[in-house]
RNA sequence: GCCACCUUAGCUCAGUCGGUAGAGCACUCCCAUGGUAAGGGAGAGGUCGUCGGUUCAAAUCCGACAGGUGGCUCCA
């Protein structure tokens, strides 16, 4: 047995004692269903009263206090009827003892002390030798009985378990410090970006320092968009109902469309660009010399997400998507992809990923279903084949994943995992052989003859707000020097360097750095820690001596260098160039 | 949307038993005129999320609403 199932094992066992406690505790409670998790385990049950936080140090204390009892777990096999009996009234176990008399399975009890519960099995061979310093209940919080929200809502106990307090300790301490990175801790700390509740839920609103931060972003995309041939297109964020009604997108995204009734027509805020871009694809004949047709745009879409699941910047009703559609023929797929997976590299490569196996590739592909997918057979081979060669000529390993395609397309989807080891799905290429088709978009081939073009669509960073989100939490608020909101401040050591600091500023913006000074009357000290505070990636500190030689004191963190004030413009000119 | 919890100054938070509100940081002013991780002093800042109820009296108790946080098929 590996390691992990003996982990997984110890944790479904103290779900079980978790849920004796909770039996024990607060009688009428029915218990669902109690699995390990990857870092420990939960038990659902619909309790006679709510519980709290401060109710989970004397649920422990119970659990603890019930485990020396139990030696082992024993299993008893038993008839549908007698279980029928035993949760008699149990709604539950009833559902679940249903349906595995329909599965045909064996119906299994497994006693401990003096609890019993209907189970599958998978458990230590007895309590000693779970680690009692290795465990913990984390939190409380409200579960759907088989996440239906149709179904009641149940209160589930979470608990994490490792097979030592060291690992318990350090686990926590991940989860601490995911916490003090948390983009909405760091965002309000760093003054980015803000929600106001006038304005609404998921809405959130960019403050200069963040503004200037998706101007980064959104300046080093473009650097690419033009290396890459794109043009720039852009399009109103309301469309007519009819639009979305001949996209498909209408009966696909129902309610989460944001409708807007005008005097004489229905409008829709748009929630994708994909079908306006058609239409400026349509807006002049193309021939196969025009392609392929790439448009660009950065532009916020409107999402009418479910309330409690809105996040942070990480899921938002205003999103803004650094979008890309590709109109070409089936013969220049294999470039195109080709040009926006080194797109892609390149982009990420500049953040300092695609180091080691921090990036993960699946090429999703139809599978052996192919009723749900449209378009012929031909053209999804090729198309497969296409995308599954373009990775490989760039040496990216990637893996298949069958019937997990579009119904229009194949689809390449980059992975990363961040600084402190989440998977993030950031990146894509999808092809479309569907909405030219439905737009009935055409193009002049060599043969005089009209053809349909096929679409891909691609992002690099997906919606901006979540990779801004994402990337305060990789960086932890401390941007690489091309990224950061503000580069550079200015810190005259007294008042007489003040006109000095003036024009060093002056120099330095006129170069296109993110600039500031701080000419507060406070000792250059305090003002060095607030710079600090804030992550400035440089401090360009003047006095007398620099002025006299028109020269700086260039500082990164504990580091310093008397340098011209000419070389310190350069330097920072190349740092800002970071895809030469 | 649903369940639990939370909401006090711009930020982070204290506020005992129901008796009309406090700190640090930030801010403003004064002093200090400085060479590297927070110099000294003073001041200003609050209908205690909103609305309603209980009470002689509500930040505190109760209810509704708003906003936020943790979750919402890892399966008996």
């Amino acid at each position: 047995m590996r390691s992990d199932d003996r982990l997984q094992r110890r944790r479904h066992s103290l779900a079980h004692l978790l849920g004796a406690a909770l039996v024990d505790m607060y009688p009428g409670t029915k218990l669902a269903i109690g699995p390990a998790t990857d870092d420990g385990f939960y038990y659902d049950a619909l309790l006679p009263s709510p519980l709290s936080v401060d109710d989970l140090p004397v649920i422990e204390q119970k659990m603890r206090d019930i485990a020396p009892a139990w030696t082992l777990f024993d299993r008893r096999v038993i008839s549908v009827n007698e279980a029928r009996d035993l949760f008699a009234n149990n709604p539950y176990k009833l559902e679940l003892i249903d349906q595995i008399e329909k599965e045909g399975s064996d119906l299994s009890l497994y006693t401990s002390g003096d609890f019993t519960d209907l189970c599958g099995g998978g458990h230590a061979d007895s309590l000693q030798e779970v680690c009692m310093d290795g465990f913990t209940l984390r939190s409380v919080a409200g579960a759907y009985w088989r996440g239906d929200e149709k179904n009641d809502m149940l209160t589930r106990v979470y608990g994490l378990a490792f097979d030592s307090r060291e690992d318990l300790e350090s686990h926590v301490q991940m989860l601490e410090e995911a916490k003090k990175r948390d983009h909405r801790t760091l965002g309000k700390k760093l003054g980015l970006f803000s929600f106001s509740p006038l304005v609404g839920p998921g809405l959130p609103l960019f403050t200069p320092r963040g503004t200037a931060l998706r101007h980064a972003i959104e300046q080093a995309l473009s650097v690419l968009l033009d290396r890459h041939g794109y043009e720039r297109i852009w399009i109103p964020h309301l469309a007519k109902q009819d639009l979305y009604e001949q996209s498909g997108h209408w009966d696909k995204f129902g309610d989460e469309l944001f409708s807007v009734q005008g005097r004489h027509d229905s409008f829709v805020l748009k929630p994708m660009n994909c079908p306006h871009h058609t239409q400026v694809y349509a807006s002049s004949p193309k021939s196969y010399h025009d392609l392929p047709v790439r448009y660009a745009e950065q532009t916020t879409v409107y999402r009418d997400e479910q309330k409690g699941e809105l996040l942070g910047l990480t899921r938002v009703l205003s999103l803004t998507q650094d979008d890309g559609h590709i109109f070409c023929t089936p013969d220049q797929i294999e470039d195109e992809v080709a040009s926006t997976i080194s797109f892609i590299e390149t982009w990420y490569r500049a953040l300092g990923f695609f180091k080691g196996d921090d990036c993960t590739i699946l090429l999703s592909t139809r599978g052996g279903d192919r009723e749900k997918y449209l378009g012929d057979d031909a053209t999804w081979q090729h198309a497969e084949q296409v995308l599954a060669d373009a990775l490989r000529k760039k040496g990216l390993s990637f893996s298949e994943e069958p019937g997990e395609a579009a119904f229009y397309g194949p689809k390449i989807d980059f992975h990363f995992k961040d600084s402190i080891g989440r998977t993030w799905q950031l990146a894509t290429i999808q092809l479309d052989f569907v909405m030219p088709e439905r737009f009935s978009l055409t193009y002049v081939d060599t043969d005089g003859k009209k053809k349909t073009p096929v679409m891909i669509h691609r992002a690099v960073t997906g919606s901006i707000e979540r990779f801004l989100g994402i990337m305060i939490e990789h960086f932890a608020g401390v941007f690489p020097f091309f990224l950061a909101p503000l580069q550079v401040r200015v810190l005259p050591i007294n008042p007489d360097a003040h006109a000095y600091a003036h024009e060093v500023l002056a120099t330095l913006r006129s170069h296109g750095i993110r600039a500031d000074a701080d000419l507060a009357h406070e000792p250059i000290g305090k003002r060095v820690a607030k710079a600090y505070a804030e992550h400035l990636p440089y401090r360009v500190v003047v006095g007398s001596k620099e002025a006299e030689r028109r020269s700086v004191t260039l500082e990164h963190g504990e580091s310093k260098e008397v340098i011209s004030l000419a070389d310190c413009c350069e330097r920072f000119a190349r740092e800002n160039d970071v895809f030469s």
